[in-house]
DNA sequence: TTGAAAGCGCTAACAT
DNA sequence: ATGTTAGCGCTTTCAA
């Protein structure tokens, strides 16, 4: 492979200094329309390519971001690093793709690239707690959907309203005995609020509420399995809120196993509302996480704590219920 | 915002030289275990952070490689990203996440970054056309599912078998009329051979070929204009074999508004069955791409090409149908 | 209008 | 076992 071309190289094949070279690539300052002439002929010459690796350490800035969630391989994660990524794009920063798949390295490994300056800012959704890094930085940090520390901003959408509005629904459709499925309680997600706002629900109508706990990181086997165990045990169910559309669906497949037909004597509601998912399961009823504002609202927030600004404040955006046929 | 500490800092904090505080972080050469501590101490005490930008200059590689596909918001290209992250990920690399949206413009900066070092390799799956400069370059740059240039080498299904697989698939069903969906003809994607095994098989049982041609960049409400023109047109039809699942998808649902029950009397095969699609739709037959193994394929010829290899061939990797309940 | 020189933070020859 | 020095490629004072 050939020796690089570097602006020194340009300089000399144009009779000028490096200096004046820079100053044509990056039109400042003063120069005589001649030398701009020779400069470019010199780089078209050369075909020379600035490096942006050395620009970036004189600048002390890489306008690279990286988005750290458990994995881009599911709707809603895919379509809001997809949003972020064209927001991202549009303002001049390139996008690191970090998947912890819930792993505490992975996801420290990401926090490290922050802290090594190797980007600008992060965008964290992931799952992990006891990162003990977030706490002591005040680099530009902005989480989406979950709690991970006090000077930490988060974007989340109203997931107590969307709550409300899945059991409401399911209300409304006569149901009776109505369960919810969310992860294990935790106090970092607001995933909480949707199961806070299903316990209300059925405490103000004097039921007894039930959740059946999945965690988001095992696998759809043992997702199912849980699932089965809830018609098991709960013969009498006739609606269910799933804390997300995926585990709608899986409780769907699994609720066709126990003979169980939706809507007819099943009504699902599920929640998430991806583009992905409105197209490959259009039928499901589902409360629509608000991605594309979420996604302004977290870019908004990231460039503000990049360009030091302070008045940087977290943020919940309303949610609306998709009625399709599942509810 | 303070000064940033640089491993100057660390040497004075030390009372040794940047070269010797340099070797212990690295690793490298004689060091005293008094030395290590002491250095050692100094970092932690500064809570000091190496500038990987400038180690990235010195060593003139980034570590970061750019995927390029439309958009990460689909599931074949969802699944694909993750699983290219996570190889990359093991190997040291950085991801960058380059969703083109088909705009050669945006296709043509991430070629750029390319060009810049500041990205050591790129994988493409974009499906833009008369980027010249990927004829020009010889860096490091692996294509998956798309002519680029004679140079590229290209990772692919194999899909001419899988078209085989899903007509014969409808044939065996009994179907007496298939048609077939696929992009406007392009001699840029392997694409047309799912189109060429439905052509050969129509032709071998002596059967008129009818495709109905969508862009994949066209929005969903065009998509199913052309599909309700499909049903309009060809009432007689009775087996569909689409070019990808988010089409079968689409047409099964399109089908619904005409009456058409799958699989009663309306047989469909989808192609890629990604992990999102088999969760969200199980219910359809399809064609299942080989994506980890093109992403093991797509990474290892990368790396090849970057450590400066000669012998990077293209390879075309075995499809396997998926038999579920829509043929 | 242009150039010389310093420096961004790091690492590696080449001493000693 | 440790230090001196040069240099990765770029941009920007400062001076002419």
């Amino acid at each position: 492979m050939k020796k690089t071309i570097t602006l020194a190289d340009v300089a000399a094949a144009a009779g000028v200094s490096k200096t004046t070279a820079s100053r044509v690539i990056n039109h400042r300052g003063y120069l005589s329309d001649r030398t701009i002439k020779k400069v470019h002929e010199a780089m078209d010459e050369l075909n020379y390519r600035p490096n942006a690796i050395a620009r970036q350490l004189f600048r002390q800035k890489s306008n690279l971001v990286a988005l750290v969630f458990p994995t881009v391989n599911d709707p809603f994660f895919a379509e809001l690093e997809a949003e972020l990524e064209k927001r991202f794009d549009k303002l001049g920063y390139q996008v690191l793709m970090g998947n912890s798949q819930n792993n505490p390295t992975k996801e420290q490994n990401y926090l490290r690239l922050l802290l090594n300056h190797q980007v600008d800012g992060l965008i964290v959704g992931s799952h992990n707690i006891g990162i003990p890094e977030y706490a002591k930085t005040n680099r530009p940090i902005v989480s989406i959907e979950r709690f991970i520390g006090k000077q930490i901003p988060v974007v989340s959408a109203d997931n107590y309203q969307g709550g409300l509005l899945a059991v409401r629904q399911l209300l409304k459709d006569g149901c009776q005995h109505i369960i919810h499925t969310n992860y294990p309680v935790n106090l970092v997600s607001p995933n909480e609020l949707r199961r806070q706002a299903y316990e209300d629900l059925m405490h103000k109508y004097h039921r007894q509420p039930v959740t059946y706990e999945v965690s988001f990181d095992v696998s759809d086997e043992e997702k199912e399995r849980v699932f089965r165990e809830l018609f098991r045990e709960h013969p009498e169910v006739d609606g269910i809120f799933a804390d997300n559309d995926t585990n709608a669906s899986l409780i769907i497949r699994v609720g066709k196993e126990f003979g169980r037909h939706v809507p007819e004597d099943l009504k699902v509601v599920g929640f998430d509302g991806a583009a992905i998912t409105q197209k490959l399961s259009p039928e499901l009823s589902t409360i629509r996480q608000p991605i594309p504002a979420m996604a302004d609202k977290a870019v908004e927030l990231l460039l503000k704590l990049i360009n030091g600004k302070e008045d940087v404040k977290s943020a919940v955006l309303p949610v609306k219920m998709i009625y399709s046929t599942t509810a």
